[in-house]
DNA sequence: CTCCCTATGTAGCCATTGACAACATCGAGT
DNA sequence: ACTCGATGTTGTCAATGGCTACATAGGGAG
């Protein structure tokens, strides 16, 4: 569990409690929701009083900024993996990209609600603007050179970017999101997520006409609600 | 302002305190964000006592959960008129359901964040979860009538409903979302929404290649930030 | 007409939370 | 050895949600 990067010393205090706040917080946001985060309720668990998560951060916003900001990260770490995997055609990156980002809100919901609460989002915080805007501008270019190489060349580069931004992060809340376990219930949710991607970026379908499909084999779990 | 049903008798304590909960609750909500709600708040706002909501809603919880029962009643109402008005053409109509989604959106920002909103999304109300489920069915009956009538014919079904929600759900929030004004801050709404449209439902395009697109007169505001 | 009963609103209480201030302690550098 | 900054602790306050007991208005039954 104390897979600690430096060496803590077990001694002060705590050792490194922000870290300690961020991590548990992650783990809360994924099994209640942002609105499960309360900062006393993370300095009880961790067995610190209820002031000391002020130290490392202001307030509640700034430790959701921070998260965010993590999530941020991650998901555009995750998602320049992918297109780096995807090879050299634009447009199979940016379906990459895109598929990078829907999985790993599958396999972090807690980062991916962190980023899309309606909470954060009206936090100004200059650290997590500046990274989501990074976010912003590795879309917007998959987006351009997409285009570029044929990907509905006749549509206003902005509109593009806007669909694609609503249909990635629409397509990762339904199945990182509580709201639709309903809706999706039953399938297979890479599968769906593969056909949806399909549907945002038109795959080069050399291969077979969707069934076929055998990219799938990581995970089949949040399909049953 | 006092334009209620059936003459309201205001010698009583105040009238009808659940209508004017709602209607100020969604006030703020525009104003705020759903977290800025408070039923304490509200009675204040409405001069009641601090108990006074206790009488219609449980709780919080239950307010929220009518107000978004609210908000998917309109939202399917404004889908269903767009889809009338739009003609015969099942593709046409499907469209034109979307498009009056996004445009519900942008114009009662409030009721769409309380639809979407997580914490609405979690609460576990009946009523609600009823109106959701037709407002889905809806979506899904549009997408399947659009697929009959040449849509992606080759897509999975469930694929297709999920890739629509996703897309009209993002557009959505793309305007209705402070999330995104700096994104898409400086573009004229209407115009934007209607080319992501068109992404999502390839529009029949009989007239133009965009950019002579003259339905979009209604209004421009929430553009800039 | 009076009495009771339900709907609605009020007043008071408590636990939880975020935010703040004052104080305590560890440990590093002078 | 002393000081000082970083980090935690205790105490406090206001706001909130939620609960219970109480009040009041008005309608219906006798």
């Amino acid at each position: 569990m104390y897979a600690s990067t430096t060496l803590v010393l077990m001694s002060y205090h705590h050792g490194n409690l922000r870290e300690a706040l961020l991590r548990r917080a992650a783990q809360v946001i994924a099994e209640g929701g942002v609105e499960a985060v309360s900062l006393r309720g993370l300095a009880r668990d961790l067995d610190v009083s209820h002031a000391a998560p002020r130290r490392h951060f202001a307030d509640r916003g700034a430790l959701l900024a921070a998260l965010a900001q993590e999530g941020f990260r991650r998901s555009l770490e995750a998602m320049e993996n992918g297109a780096r995997e995807a090879g050299d055609d634009p447009i199979a990156r940016y379906r990459a990209l895109g598929r990078s980002y829907v999985r790993f809100a599958c396999e972090d919901p807690a980062y991916f609600r962190a980023i899309n609460h309606p909470e954060v989002s009206n936090l100004a915080d200059d650290a997590l603007g500046e990274v989501k805007q990074r976010w912003f501008a590795a879309l917007r270019e998959g987006a351009e050179a997409a285009q570029q190489a044929g990907w509905h060349p006749e549509a206003d580069p902005r509109a593009l970017v806007a669909f694609s931004i609503a249909g990635a992060n629409g397509a990762a809340a339904l199945f990182a999101d509580e709201r639709w376990h309903d809706v999706v219930g039953g399938c297979d949710a890479e599968t769906l997520a593969d056909d949806v991607l399909d549907l945002i970026v038109h795959k080069s379908r050399t291969s077979a006409p969707r069934s076929t499909k055998k990219t799938t084999s990581r995970r089949k779990g949040r399909s049953a609600s």
